[in-house]
DNA sequence: GTCGAACCCACACCTTGGTATAGTTTCGCA
DNA sequence: TGCGAAACTATACCAAGGTGTGGGTTCGAC
C-alpha cells in the first residue's frame, strides 16, 4: 500500500489531467497554455484515435473534445469510450454545432457543450466541474472495488447466507432455505462477516447493496 | 386505501397528460390532435402562467414547453417548478434555440430538447421516455413518502435510537452514547421496529437510507 | 495417495436482542 | 390542576446471535 501511493506520488498520476483532442494546431496550444495558466496539467491530441494510442487514461481527469474530428466523429466516440469502460468526463467543443448534436452529447452524460467562440472562463468552469464529476466516479467506483474484492474471497454458500442474512431472514430460516443445519449457518455466517469486514449487520446491508444485493 | 383508489380511477387521475404549452394556437391544436391519434390525454396552455393557474400538475404526466413563452422564458419557468416542488419532466420545443439555451435545459434535467421543425415520430418518443421517467420518480417518491410518514411518528429518542442502530452499534453502546440504561434501549428500539413497520435490521436500514440516513 | 478447501454437523457456553409487566418522573397543555 | 405523552428504569424470561472445539465427508490438485 504504502509502495503503491508513493509511485502514485512521485510519477504525479494523481493529480487530474485535462485531455484536448481539437485537430487545428493552433486551437490545441491556445488550449493547453490556457490551463498552463491556471496550473492545470494539459495534453494535447490531434484525433480520437492519438488519444487511444497515446494517453494514460486511467489517470484523473477529463476529456476536452471537438465534436467534428478527423476520422471519428465526437459523439461517436464517446459512446465508444463508455463501451471501453472508461467513464471520464467529456466536454464537448464546437465550431459548427446544432441543437440535435447538443441534445445527444448531453443525453449521454457530457459534462458540457461549448460553442464557439467561448470565454476562457466558460471552458474553466467545466472542467473543474469534469474534475470534481470525476472525482466523484473514482471515489464510488473505488469503494465498489473494494467490495467486490472483498465478496469475491466468500464460497458460494458464504454467498448464499449473506444474501439471506441481508434479506433480513433469521438463521433458522435461512437454515431451512438452504437445507442445513442453524449451527452451519451461523459458521457461515460468521466467515461472512469477517470477510466482508463488516462489523454490524447494518455494516453489511450496505456493502450488500453495493454489490447489487 | 380502497375508497382513494376508487376515486381515482372515476376521474381518471392516474392516466398520464401532456401539459402542451405555446403561443400558437394552430400548433397547440396539432400537437393536441398527435397525442389524441395515440390515445394519449393532452390539454393545451397558452403561457406558462395559464398553465399554473388552470393545470392540475398533481396528475402524472409531462411538459413540453416552448423555450419562447409569452412573459416568462421556458428556462425560467423550469427552474420555478423546480422550485415548487413539481420534478414533472419537460420536453422543450423551439424554433430558434440555440446551443447554450439547450445545455442549460438539459443540465436541468429536462428530458428532450426538440428544433423545429421535428418529426412526429420525435416528440411521441421523447413524451414516452418522459412518462416513463415521471412514473419512476413518483414511484421512488411514493416509497420515500411513505416511509417518511412512518419516521414522523417516532419520538426524538426513537429517532436518536434508531440512527444509532442503523449505524451498527450495540444496545450496550447506544446506551452508553445516550447515557441511559440498556434496558431503556431495548424499549425504544422495540418501539423503533414497529412504527418503522420494519421486520429486520437490515429492513430498518433500508428504510433509514430513504429518509437520508 | 495425501493434502487442502469447502462444506457440513454437534455440544457447550456466552452475549445480545426482544418482550412483558410494572412502576417513576417530567412536562406541556387543556 | 389534572391528564396524557414521553422518557426512563427494573426484574424476569426467552429467543436469537456468536464462538470455540472437535469431528465428519467430498472433491480436485499436486
Amino acid at each position: 500500500m504504502n509502495d503503491a501511493r508513493k509511485l502514485v506520488k512521485t510519477t504525479s498520476n494523481d493529480t487530474p489531467v485535462v485531455y484536448v483532442v481539437d485537430d487545428d494546431p493552433s486551437i490545441r496550444e491556445a488550449l493547453v497554455d490556457l490551463f498552463l495558466s491556471v496550473r492545470t496539467e494539459a495534453q494535447a491530441f490531434e484525433s480520437a484515435q492519438d488519444l487511444l494510442d497515446k494517453a494514460d487514461l486511467k489517470r484523473p481527469g477529463c476529456i476536452l473534445l471537438d465534436v467534428r474530428l478527423p476520422g471519428a466523429n465526437g459523439l461517436d466516440f464517446q459512446l465508444h469510450l463508455e463501451k471501453l469502460g472508461n467513464q471520464m468526463p467529456i466536454i464537448f467543443m464546437t465550431g459548427h454545432g446544432d441543437i440535435p448534436m447538443t441534445v445527444r452529447a448531453m443525453k449521454a452524460g457530457a459534462v458540457d457543450f461549448l460553442a464557439k467562440p467561448f470565454r476562457d472562463q466558460d471552458i474553466l468552469d467545466a472542467v473543474t466541474v469534469a474534475f470534481g464529476k470525476d472525482r466523484d466516479v473514482r471515489l464510488q467506483s473505488a469503494a465498489n472495488g473494494a467490495v467486490s474484492e472483498l465478496a469475491k474471497t466468500l464460497t458460494r454458500r458464504e454467498h448464499e447466507v449473506m444474501a439471506a442474512v441481508v434479506q433480513g431472514l433469521m438463521n433458522k430460516q435461512i437454515a431451512f432455505k438452504l437445507g442445513i443445519s442453524e449451527i452451519t449457518v451461523k459458521l457461515h455466517r460468521g466467515n461472512v462477516m469477517r470477510k466482508m469486514e463488516a462489523r454490524s449487520v447494518a455494516d453489511l446491508v450496505r456493502k450488500a447493496e453495493l454489490l447489487g444485493l
